[in-house]
Formats: structure tokens, C-alpha cells, sequence
DNA sequence: TCCTATGTTGTATG
DNA sequence: ACATACAACATAGG
């Protein structure tokens, strides 16, 4: 389920594990969720660290460790990608892995587990004293200063075609937007979904930008916070439900596979403009 | 049985 | 080379 305040919210989960030494690694037998990655290293590596510190990034999530005493001085990166239907818990120090269970960090006091049924989900891992590549290369967070009005226009400019839905799935530009955050965004812009990318004017540009700035900042505030709901003047809470009615103009929600995601709209508030 | 699911990626096509 | 579209990945639940 996670998208940018999602992930921020189960990284956070993970709190109570920093600054304590992670006593034991279990990694599920069928490994790929780890696919491109040398599980012995990283088990060798964490066993006996000292977790430090974490941060997200978009959907990306990276946990720091320091190795223990006596072993290699470069610092352990481990980049956690939840997929579709990952999740980070914290279980007792004793928790045993379920099925689902593929990674399990053991600490004194607590376990630190990353559970994905459909296994969309990815461990990335480092050994070496800079960030790794996969994690210092990320596209700049949304609500950064590099995400700028002509950064967004030069995008949507070379995505011309495309519909704006696709578009704003596009990790590579907007790291963090999902499938409910885009549908958000463009309902509070009254931008039809399938409006392609290169025929917004500037107005139009500057109103989608500002849209995905409240978006990301009210989910991180709300959602990312402690799980809350948003507010039901929000399309988040009526998108999914049956015969589901537009909260600001009360008519019928629609809905249809765009962007090969299925898609809600309000069509008396998104209209499709030449 | 068939369809759906808050995500990415490899591949085909233009 | 670049942009776009879509099947594939894997599991559970309606």
C-alpha cells in the first residue's frame, strides 16, 4: 500500500531499533527479494552492527549501520523498496519470521521485520564508506528546491504525449507519487487524467504544481504521522467506495485503467481541455 | 472461476 | 536513441 507518507510512516516504525545492535539476521530461503544483491554479505555485515540512523526518500527507504568493533570501518546501506504490499513492523526480540517474513533484524529488545506477501518489494545492499550510488543518485524529493515550476514543465514537455496520470507515475520525476497520490493530485487541480502532459498552459502548469506540494506535505503531516485518515473533503477517502461521489461537487465518481492503473476521477470537476 | 489490489521492470512498437 | 504501452512478477481476498 505505501506511497510517499506510507513509507515515511514505516520507516519511523523502525525507530526503536536505532542505536541498538542487531544480534542476528534471518533472511527468507527464497530470496528475491534480494534479487541483485550477495545476501552472506549482507548478513556477514549487519550481524553484530549498530543500526544508526535511517531516512526515506520517495518510496525508498535507507537504514545506516555501523559495524561492529574490530571489523571493516565502512558503514552498511541497506535501501528497503516496499512494492506494492510491503510493510516494516516491530515484533518482540524473540519474534519467530511467519511466511511472509523475509527479512528480520534480532535486537535485545525488539525485531525489526520487512513482511511482502507478493515479494514487489527490495532490499538493496552496500558496504562502503559513501552512500552507494543507488541511493545518492535518487531524484530530488518534491518537496525540495530542485523540484521547481520549470522542472515540472521541461517534464511534462518531454512527456507530451503521455497522459498526465502516467506521468505522475513516473518515479524518475515525481519519487513518491502512487496510484492514489496522482489521482489526489490531479482531482484537486481539475485535471481530466488523461489530459496529455505537454497541452497544460502555464497557469494550468503552476496550479498541478502547487497541487502536488499540498499533497505531499498533507499526507507526510497526516498520513505519514501516525497512519491517521485524511480529512473527508479528500478524494483518498471516497475514491474506492461504491457509487462514491465527488466531495466538492457531490456528482458520481468515475472510473477507468489509465496509465494501466485503475483510475478516479470526478468528471464534473476534470474535464479533458483542448 | 475471474477479477481486483497505494509498484516496478523488461520488452515490443512506433 | 527516445517515448509510450503493456505483460509479467506473486499472493490474497471478494
Amino acid at each position: 500500500m505505501p506511497e510517499l507518507a506510507e513509507v515515511d510512516y514505516f520507516r519511523k516504525l523502525w525507530n526503536p531499533g536505532l542505536g541498538h545492535r542487531i544480534d542476528k539476521v534471518l533472511i527468507h530461503p527464497r530470496v528475491r527479494l534480494f534479487r541483485g544483491t550477495k545476501t552472506t554479505q549482507l548478513v556477514r555485515a549487519l550481524t553484530g552492527a549498530m543500526l544508526e540512523r535511517s531516512e526515506s526518500r520517495g518510496k525508498q527507504m535507507l537504514f545506516v549501520a555501523k559495524p561492529q568493533k574490530g571489523a571493516v570501518k565502512d558503514r552498511a546501506w541497506l535501501g528497503v523498496h516496499l512494492g506494492m504490499t510491503g510493510e516494516l513492523r516491530l515484533e518482540p526480540a524473540d519474534y519467530e519470521p511467519n511466511r511472509h517474513d523475509h527479512l528480520v533484524l534480532h535486537q535485545a529488545k525488539h525485531s525489526l521485520v520487512f513482511e511482502d506477501p507478493r515479494i514487489f518489494g527490495r532490499v538493496l545492499f552496500a558496504q562502503s564508506p559513501q552512500a552507494p550510488d543507488w541511493w545518492a543518485k535518487l531524484p530530488p524529493d518534491l518537496l525540495s528546491s530542485a523540484f521547481t515550476v520549470e522542472a515540472l514543465n521541461i517534464f511534462l514537455k518531454r512527456r507530451a504525449r503521455a497522459p498526465l496520470k502516467a506521468v505522475l507515475l513516473m518515479q524518475e520525476r515525481f519519487p513518491g507519487i502512487g496510484n492514489w497520490m496522482a489521482d489526489e493530485i490531479l482531482w484537486r487541480a481539475a485535471i481530466h487524467p488523461r489530459q496529455p502532459a505537454g497541452s497544460l498552459n502555464p497557469a494550468k502548469t503552476k496550479v498541478l504544481y502547487r497541487e502536488i506540494h499540498f499533497v505531499c506535505r498533507e499526507a507526510l503531516r497526516i498520513i505519514g504521522k501516525d497512519w491517521s485518515d485524511p480529512p473527508k473533503s479528500w478524494l483518498f477517502l471516497h475514491r474506492w467506495k461504491k457509487g462514491g461521489t465527488c466531495p466538492r461537487t457531490g456528482a458520481k465518481l468515475q472510473h477507468a485503467t489509465i496509465g494501466g492503473r485503475t483510475t478516479c476521477w470526478s468528471p464534473a470537476r476534470q474535464k479533458l481541455a483542448k
